[in-house]
DNA sequence: ATTAACTTGTGAGAATTTTCACAAGTGAAG
DNA sequence: CTTCACTTGTGAAAATTCTCACAAGTTAAT
């Protein structure tokens, strides 16, 4: 059976839901409640934890503690991954400082940037290296996850080194179109791209 | 007929693909080719823009510059506005000097913030305010899009805010879920939930 | 004028995703 | 022990979204 992508991704929405609920102290949820918190329906809630198993308990609803355990792992964030971030312009730097990578359990191990005036300065304890050693930095590191916030014409080429030091997993900021082979996955992130639901939205309300 | 969500995000890749094509010279394209630079099937791409009207010519396809004007006008990126955002920390700071709302026509009219020590700072010509003056300022300064990128547990409130000063269209970076009213538009961001697709990749290729 | 090689726009069917509805399980109260 | 008020997990129906297939339109070549 296939898992929609869109069920993984409210998995984070019911993961951030339970740890604000175990905060309050509370031991049991029903799917009702973890619904509401989380802004789903309780249908969509359940369904979509049967996709992963059963954590349950009927006439009870789910033990917080275990739920969020388990989420965890179906997400893959009971581990710690290692991640680069390649450009270090704006939207780099504020990657290198977002605090919300480490408290997922992301572990930044590397950055590089093209220009030479970057390379040698330190973000959160990372040294910037020159673009030059993207292929055999990352193999070392053991890079799980490249962030790319490059300029869109650079952003195929730094892809297409860290697919060759077997990077499984692009986040690409970069606004264009990236190739990647079969086996590696790509996640595209564009801020515009979110806007333009919300200017359409404001274009129909002015009519 | 009700237009899907979905088929309105992606006219902005065929909008980012139209300036591509329409860079290189070429005046005339098929939905096959905006289909393949886009990376979506021509079927989609026929069906979305059937949404809107028709655009093309049987035979020859479409005019990229007529099509191009089209779809901006669709996402409402054919007029300029304003944005106010608020929070000037790490986050905050980037999306002041991001150059991809600029491109796209958003202009920055305020920025807020509840510190302090960043309140009369200047940002890309514009000097932060106090989050005070988020209700005044922002109705002063017609603000369309309010930006949020302050700490979860203080987005609520700022979101409030904005919505008193009848600001419609919510950009919301923290990561906690906020409620508005009917008839506001809310778009949430949250990097580390894009990260969970890439994680839970990683997680089934170690198995 | 005819043919051939294109292409769009769209109805219909297929696939996916969401919603509904309920059997089955649980615990508490009397 | 029985009843009652809960809740889950899940088939089946409904709704949404995608894909297919083709009629109809366009141009160029002969």
């Amino acid at each position: 059976m296939k898992i929609p992508d869109i069920a993984i991704s409210r998995m984070f929405y019911y993961l951030r839901s339970l740890k604000r609920i175990a905060n309050k102290g509370i031991t049991t949820i029903s799917s009702a409640d973890l619904a509401d918190d989380s802004g789903i329906t309780p249908s969509i809630v359940r369904k979509d934890l049967s996709y992963f198993g059963q954590f349950g308990k009927r006439g009870i609803g789910y033990n917080v503690m275990e739920l969020m355990d388990s989420v965890k792992q179906i997400l893959g964030l009971n581990k710690q991954w290692n991640m680069a971030i390649c450009g270090v312009g704006n939207l780099g730097s504020a990657l290198l400082s977002y605090k919300g990578f480490v408290d997922q359990g992301f572990k930044l191990v590397a950055a590089f940037d093209k220009d030479v005036n970057k390379v040698g300065k330190t973000y959160e304890n990372t040294r910037v290296l020159h673009s030059s050693h993207i292929l055999s930095e990352s193999r070392k590191r053991s890079v799980d996850i490249a962030a790319i916030a490059v300029p869109a014409s650079f952003a195929q080429e730094v892809v297409d080194l860290f697919i060759k030091a077997r990077v499984k997993t692009i986040l690409n900021f970069a606004p264009t179109k990236i190739s990647v082979p079969k086996g590696t996955k790509l996640k595209n992130v564009d801020l515009t791209n979110e806007l333009v639901g919300l200017t359409h939205f404001l274009s129909k309300l002015q009519k």
